[in-house]
DNA sequence: TTTTGTTATGTTACAGCTAATATAATTTGA
DNA sequence: TCAAATTATATTAGCTGTAACATAACAAAA
């Protein structure tokens, strides 16, 4: 076993100063808390050691530790990176650490994560769902730190959420698409997790509307470019009618246009093609995606703020904050 | 303020059961250490409780943490995502936490970062850059723990590198655009950071020994499709004659290519368009694109590997463990 | 000078868990 | 049956930083 160095403490850097080790406490708090001669000593011989700080005391003995934890199904998704950044935004400003997590979409997972943060005293927890296990609603409600679900608002578990109306969203882009002509729309679900429920339920609520079949291509692997083509061939087998595709999110949309640019497939002329989301890769590419454009960074921005004011007592305003979405049809459909 | 919720603890527990919490601290590590009839009120108590673990103790009497820091400069950016994942699947398997943290391509924030990480007294460090300021150097040689260097090889400043050679994967990728004909090549770049900086210099040395004049196109903004977009637009007014591009990365690549498309260039008659990681985008695009396929979940893998060997204590086999690259010519060049 | 106020430093105690060691309880074996 | 071996539980001590309180040192005011 490789033995840690024994790193230098604040003991350590008393002993060379000769004064107690809450003197180099208060200089590395506040170096104006020491008299100026102190402050110099000090300072020597911290840089000489190169001190290294320990939360673990902190943590141990105290209740805050300025640290929330962050919890996203996966880093590779690039919405879920921008909810980030606007989290980071606003935690980074407020001198709070931002501990991160995924889970891959998983409710097992997502428990295991949850109380690895936990054991870290964090002061509080952002969620990217809305469904969880038991036991994670029990650490949660044990631990009494305030919690955020972030993403969709249509039923939060918890105690507040912020984000927007999966289903209404689905319901909004597949109606345009209906109005626009459209009849035979399939839906491309991928991994099958809560949000792509709920937008398949958009999807069934306006064909239904309409008097129109809805059918639902999917399959349980991670989303990809190369997935939405292989579900386009799926569906052109299986129903030939389709002239118009919504997809849970712009990856399949694009991966679904290449290849039905590669087929030589008119689009929108003979299928009309919607993604979810708003990417940059669907905005810049020809044609220009039809998308549901959704405030990601902004919702990182506000559940940050919202959990910030928690942590610091404030009660609850709106248990659900709703910033919208909205309707792109660019040139896919 | 809001005051946290005084969590139970392992004496609380204790006390229910009507034992010392030693023998709760010894369950809940390893169950069968205590009697079956114990087990099972333990158990019980436990639940109800609602009981989470606390690491502070832990790591304030030195005990190993296990968990290690990892270091990348973007989530944004896909090819950490493997690597991240290439890490994990190896931490996982081997009981370790893995801390995640990014600094946006800045040796300041890197640093800041690395404070933090090791705050918590992690067992091993993982770095995605090769360059360090010197006050992160002095710490991580004081906290005495183990350090791989990941992505570059060319130069690291540590102990241990595990990568491939950005120099040469440009440098054969140039090489190859210009045994095809191309003779006006541009190298697009992004952020110029330490890899962008050692592509470019591949780049040079493969133009140079072709008598061929180089010229780079770059932005200090952070590399998307539509700066791919912006970039090719910049070329064509200041390099007219152009009628190659090696990029960066794939991001700005597909971008170029998208914009030329919409602009009516030829793909690759008369610009011919390389990329770098062989992302799946790029892949799945009509035309397919070349690039430099780089084994990035693999130099997560290795690097986890080595790390968690050198924590038990193993010694450095390979300073320098090369993974290599493929030339991908796809139907861009 | 003495008192009071102010600033700088020191002292004590504590947070929760576990390694190491000690003791009690139980089983085994001759 | 009782010593020895085994197993189960208890006790003690320690990890590092800081809040809270105590004291010392010095300056300003009376």
């Amino acid at each position: 076993m490789m033995n840690k160095k024994k790193r230098p403490t604040l003991q350590d850097i008393a002993d060379r100063v000769g004064v107690t080790k809450m003197t180099i406490s208060r200089f590395l708090k506040d170096p104006s808390q020491v008299s100026a001669v102190m402050q110099e000593k000090i300072a020597v011989v911290v840089e000489e050691l190169g001190y290294i700080p320990n939360r673990a005391p902190d943590l141990l003995s105290r209740a805050k530790s300025n640290a929330i934890g962050v919890l996203v199904p996966s880093l590779t998704n690039q919405v879920f990176s921008e909810v980030i950044r606007g989290i980071e935004s606003v935690t980074e400003a407020a001198g709070y650490q931002t501990m991160l997590a995924h889970y891959g979409y998983s409710n097992k997972v997502e428990e295991q994560r949850i109380s690895y943060l936990l054991s870290y005293s964090i002061d509080g927890l952002i969620l990217s769902e809305s469904q969880h296990t038991e036991r994670t609603l029990k650490m949660i409600h044990t631990a009494g730190i305030p919690v955020i679900e972030m993403m969709d608002i249509t039923s939060p578990a918890i105690e507040q959420a912020v984000g927007f109306d999966n289903v209404d969203a689905a319901y909004r882009m597949v109606s345009t698409m209906i109005k626009k002509g459209y009849r035979h729309i399939v839906y491309f679900g991928a991994r099958m997790d809560v949000r792509t429920k709920l937008k398949q339920k958009g999807y069934a609520k306006a064909m239904q509307e309409h008097g129109l079949v809805a059918n639902t291509v999917f399959t349980e692997a991670a989303s990809s470019f190369t997935l939405g083509a292989a579900l386009l061939q799926e569906t052109l087998a299986k129903h030939p009618k389709t002239d118009g595709i919504f997809c849970t999110n712009d990856d399949l949309a694009i991966g679904a246009i290449f290849e039905c640019q590669r087929l030589g497939i008119s689009i929108p002329k003979q299928i009309g093609i919607a993604g979810f989301h708003g990417l940059d890769a669907g905005q810049i590419m020809q044609p220009n995606l039809a998308s549901v454009i959704t405030p990601r960074e902004k919702i990182g921005r506000v559940s940050a703020e919202q959990l910030l004011s928690r942590i610091k007592g404030e009660p609850i305003e709106d248990k659900i904050i709703d910033l919208g979405f909205n309707i792109h049809q660019g040139e896919s459909i």
